[in-house]
RNA sequence: CGGGGUGUAGCGAAGCUUGGUAUCGCGCUUGGUUCGGGACCAAGAGGCCGAAGGUUCAAAUCCUUUCACUCCGGCCA
């Protein structure tokens, strides 16, 4: 059985060989990106995209409904901007790429290409809020970032990549504080039923925290090889930058105020996690509602009278449901090519349809997590697959979440702890008492 | 930024120790037969061996330098 299974997959290195080259050769394989003449920086091919674009349009619309609108800051910011907020600029500074001459001409002033955007968007914020009646600010832009990162990972960590920021502006600190958390339970509907992906929800410790935030949260998912990932962060920012760039405001009673602030953002990492939490080695796992294609139909020996035409009344039954489906009649490749392609590429489901299927009133159907073949009836085909997707989606979470579950350890004994450490990957839930100490103190001894 | 690994056709590799002008599989092109788990036959196209310099009559092979990718650490979305 190994044997055989490896053959299949023969392009993709099972992942209890080697993780990381498992991760690599499946987004390779898959086209998902490819790198660039530019060292860290990486070429997002179509399919990588259209996940990215799945998430953008999910993300997009609670945005919109939770009454914050898009804008867009410039790509270049003064480096004068960037000094005014001094955690900030201590956390960003050794990681930003600077423009120093523009055509032949060397800049009076050095520009840093943004690394994150809050000092551009408060240098803007302060010339526009004047009045507590304009607030809350409400804006989130769509765009890339750069940070020049030492090693690169496609999708973990790259050196530019895209990713949505919201930038708030509050009245009360009570009100920054629920925006905070409003956009993080965003950023967990977001994992959790869209990509199927289980997130731990948790506040940063003052040492790991944004640089310049009042307080930080995070979602983090468990991978397969028991590694977390920082999937997405929330900040409150308290007055630290709405200070340092004077952003004021005329309060209620006359006197000027000092607004509450936030930024919030998710990126292309999610993608990484989402193929390290559900892929196999076969190639990518897609929950239904992240698939760019949901099911794809394969039809048998379509040279055969009534197979194509059969083939394609399914393709347009399916499709008026609002299901994606995507109908392979190409001629270059054998059917069991196919089946092996749409498997490397995570469809979620595969039709076959044959002669045999067709005198019967039935096709076959392989859901792409379980891998086995089920005769399902042609009457009523577009509810069963419509079904089939919505319970897919719901088995990827929980089996995401039982794998998370497993994986989480209670820690009473510190020194048990660091024993079994290197032998139980995944999430320790521990008593902390939350100073400083204690916590270089944990990094030092174990990492 | 420290430590390891790898660069030979689109992809994966052999050749390097012991120098003699590049080989194999997959893919690609053309034609035909196939099609229920990676089909087969035939004929083709494609590489100045990551880059630069050196040694030599002669370098993929030896020497020096350099670049890129990758993995493991420290930091981040």
């Amino acid at each position: 059985m190994a044997k055989k299974e490896k053959d299949f997959v023969k392009e993709i290195t099972p992942m209890e060989e080697d993780f990381s080259r498992w991760y690599t050769d499946v987004i390779l394989k898959n086209e998902l990106v490819d790198y660039s003449p530019v060292k860290g920086f990486m070429v997002i091919r179509p399919y990588g995209y259209a996940l990215w674009e799945k998430i953008q349009s999910y993300a997009d619309e609670k945005f919109k409904a939770t009454g914050h609108k898009n804008m867009y800051f410039p790509l270049l910011i003064p480096e004068s901007l960037l000094n005014k907020e001094k955690e900030h600029v201590e956390g960003f500074a050794p990681e930003v790429a600077w423009v120093t001459q523009g055509g032949n001409q060397v800049l009076a002033e050095r520009l840093v290409i943004r690394p994150t955007s809050e000092t551009i968007i408060c240098y803007m914020y302060k010339k526009w809020l004047s009045s507590y009646r304009e607030l809350p600010y409400l804006y989130n832009q769509w765009c890339s970032v750069v940070r020049w990162e030492k090693t690169t990972r496609p999708f973990l960590r790259t050196s530019e990549f895209l990713w949505q920021e919201g930038h708030t502006l509050h009245e009360t600190e009570e009100e920054a504080q629920t925006e905070t958390l409003k956009m993080l339970d965003i950023y967990r509907q977001v994992a959790e039923d869209l990509m199927a992906m289980p997130v731990v929800i948790g506040q940063k410790s003052e040492k790991e925290k944004f640089a310049g935030a009042h307080a930080t949260y995070t979602m983090e998912a468990l991978m397969h090889d028991g590694q977390a990932l920082q999937a997405g962060t929330s900040h409150n920012l308290g007055q630290h930058f709405t200070k340092a760039f004077d952003i004021k405001f005329q309060g209620r009673t006359g006197k000027e105020e000092y607004p509450y602030h936030t930024s919030w953002g998710i990126s292309t990492r999610l993608i990484g996690g989402l193929i390290m939490v559900h892929s196999d080695n076969r190639g990518l796992v897609l929950p239904p509602k992240m698939a760019p294609t949901q099911v794809v139909i394969i039809p048998i020996a379509q040279k055969k009278e009534g197979v194509l035409e059969k083939a394609n009344e399914l393709f347009d039954k399916i499709k008026a449901k609002g299901i994606r489906v995507e109908l392979d009649d190409s001629t270059d490749n054998s059917p069991g090519w196919k089946f092996n392609q749409y498997e490397m590429k995570g469809y979620p489901i595969r039709i076959e349809i044959g002669p045999r299927d067709i005198e019967n009133n039935q096709a076959v159907s392989v859901r792409r997590d379980k891998l086995e073949k089920e005769i399902i009836s042609l009457d009523n085909i577009e509810e069963t697959l419509s079904e089939m997707l919505d319970t897919m989606q719901k088995d990827l979470f929980e089996k995401a979440k039982a794998h998370r579950d497993a994986h989480t350890y209670v820690v009473k004994d510190y020194e048990q702890y660091k024993k079994d450490l290197p032998t139980k990957p995944g999430f320790a839930k521990m008593m902390w008492c939350g100073c400083r100490e204690c916590e270089d103190k944990l990094k030092e001894e174990t990492g």
